[in-house]
DNA sequence: TTATCTTCTTTACAGCTTTTTCACAGGCTG
DNA sequence: CAGCCTGTGAAAAAGCTGTAAAGAAGATAA
């Protein structure tokens, strides 16, 4: 789960992304993202396991300064959110903390429930 | 699938670049290629099966700084998959990849892409 | 050299795909 | 409950790609 710099490879859990060759699995399957996305999934894994702010995303990947009314993060979150459960469905990637933004964190694989409830 | 040397004889499925001898067959059928045309194909070759950008394609063959408006890239892989098309028609050899580049992998037999949902 | 043929470069535009923006439903917090 | 957040479908805008065709440059032959 560490950074790395970047454009070098990048891995978090099943998740690789290998940004120079403008590609990224999830447990050997493809994503097929777009240029966006790519940059965006790129940005959440290079600051795995923290929380961060739209603003600090933005300005990452769009590089330009971010307006609150700016809804751009969110609306790609959900696409990476929509191909990351097509490949993996149910597993989740990308928690949202309200009132301060996204945390980038591959959810331990489910151990099954053996005790009776 | 395997890169080569420089110069050195290439091979990608049935296609078969062999740059010294300004030759590139496919599955026996000489393609007929212009030289820059056989130095595009070379260069994808070299590089089968990853996604390479316009800019490396470019500096690789015309040897000089790439700007974001020239078309030449593009041009030359029309040129070849139509010289590729008129050998082995229906094949799929370079793949582009929306906002990337492109991707030299000869398509495989065919498989029916039935989606299972 | 001139005429002619071939190749290379550039341009234009239609057809797509992606990105951005918007609107609204629903969620979260105090 | 009120008021700001977030998720998301969909329309609008922007951008990218395929390709024909025109113009430029280079090659060939007489």
């Amino acid at each position: 789960m560490e950074a790395a710099i970047e454009g070098q490879e990048l891995r978090a859990g099943e998740l690789e992304v290998r940004p120079r060759e403008f590609v990224a699995t999830v447990a050997g399957s493809p994503l097929n993202l777009t240029s966006r996305e790519l940059e965006l999934l790129t940005a959440l894994v290079e600051r795995s396991g923290r929380i961060v702010s739209r603003e600090e995303l933005y300005v990452a990947v769009w590089g330009e300064p971010y307006r609150r009314s700016d809804r751009s993060v969110d609306v790609y979150v959900g696409k990476l959110r929509q191909k990351l459960d097509e490949v993996l469905p149910g597993r989740r990637f990308i928690h949202t903390h309200f009132g301060f933004g996204y945390r980038f964190e591959p959810q331990p694989v489910e151990r099954p429930i053996t005790r009776i409830s």
